[in-house]
DNA sequence: CCAAAAGTGTTCCGTCTACACCCATGG
DNA sequence: CCATGGGTGTAGACGGAACACTTTTGG
């Protein structure tokens, strides 16, 4: 494959992704952070993320990172880049571009702590974070807008929830995208509407009226892009 | 700034922008591509583009291989990134990721020859272009899905045009974007219902009846991300 | 007067919004 | 029986799609 040299004008820089991973814990969307235990920025929170092996592709980088800086062990339901950032000092350590991503982890993959060189790992709420390190906070806030609009186009809101669950916890999940709340008879008349539910047993939860149970319809696949 | 060093493990990699720059040409939607004069490739066509250099910004970046590998002296409309190649292999010279952007370019500037070390430069239709080097093909198919995006979502048709223009021509615009014919009145209705334009003098035409000019109404700014 | 392109309205339909009450269960 | 959350329908507003003829100019 070296079949050809670099010219001489190639810069060399650091490569690195870093990714946004979302889960609902408490009703709420919350945004998985790392942190720091080396400089720069020790002890800050940051996004998980590092630099990309040699003959790594983007995708599998930001999949390795996902689980060595954190214990999270079940593979993201959703995960895909959605903006390079490179600006020339936004890292101190010299020229790095990171390759920033959107991951979507289901509803049971809660349960982190640190891994690797970081000091820990912990859920926060994804539109009211902590500090960030380096340009970490403009790139929730980009990933937090690009989810908004897959909720659309896609139906990445299941991604969130296991295989089979209910109308009112869908309706919770664009909810807390969203960050505003939306009326229950609207919402279950388009998302049935769209055909792409089909109801099953029942269940309950702890109080009140138990829920309908939903699943995906087989042949039911997101629109990519 | 390089008060710390890159750790050991920080891949280092060619860091290059790719442009996919459009205007309109003959009613048609038209793509900007240069003859590579060296190896890979060489008298291939491809999309302009090259290394990053140190210090400059992505976007800088694109700016200059635009301005230098063509003869394009405006300045683009529009510029923005829309997505990162960066698979193994995907350059034979080696690990390459390129940050791929998108450019609209106005009506006038449409007469380009080589620049820097190509052969020479041109304009092709953008929806049927000849065969393209490295994975320049997957790069064009994704700005044009962006830039059929952002035709909704910003008022990026605008920038095609001259500071004045008729209903007529945008109207084409947007017909050469989407790859489909519009209906003549929804498309003065919507449009103008938008309050984004405003009226001024007359213009004649070759032929027919002269159509009225408009111009973007001053304090409309495009609605960005 | 003819060719060519600009300009103009109405109807229909589907989708989104607002809004209030009854139902099933557990304690 | 009461507290809690699940489940249901309708009417009005709005926006997109379909559709054909008249107007203005140059040659």
């Amino acid at each position: 494959m070296e079949t050809l040299a670099l010219p001489p004008q190639a810069t060399q820089v650091g490569l690195a992704v870093d990714v946004a991973a979302f889960a609902m814990h408490g009703g709420e969307l919350q945004v998985l952070l790392v942190q720091r235990g080396e400089l720069p920025h020790a002890r800050a929170w940051a996004l998980p993320g590092g630099f990309v092996h040699p003959g790594e592709d983007l995708h599998e980088a930001a999949l390795r990172e996902l689980r060595t800086e954190t214990s999270v062990t079940l593979e993201p339901r959703h995960l895909e880049q959605f903006y390079t950032f490179g600006a020339p000092g936004r890292d101190p350590r010299g020229r790095i571009v990171s390759v920033a991503h959107l991951a979507v982890l289901a509803h049971g993959a809660v349960d982190v702590t640190g891994g690797g060189h970081t000091l820990g790992a912990g859920w926060f709420p994804a539109h009211r974070p902590p500090a960030l390190a380096f340009d970490h906070a403009a790139i929730l806030t980009r990933a937090l807008g690009r989810l908004r609009v897959r909720l659309e186009y896609a139906h990445l809101a299941l991604e969130f929830l296991s295989d089979t669950f209910t109308l009112p916890e869908l309706q919770r999940v664009h909810e807390a995208i969203l960050d505003r709340p939306l009326d229950k008879r609207n919402f279950r008349k388009r998302l049935l509407a769209q055909g792409l539910l089909v109801a099953s047993g029942e269940r309950r939860s702890g109080v009140g009226r138990p829920a309908q149970l939903y699943r995906r319809a087989k042949g039911a696949r997101a629109a990519a892009l």
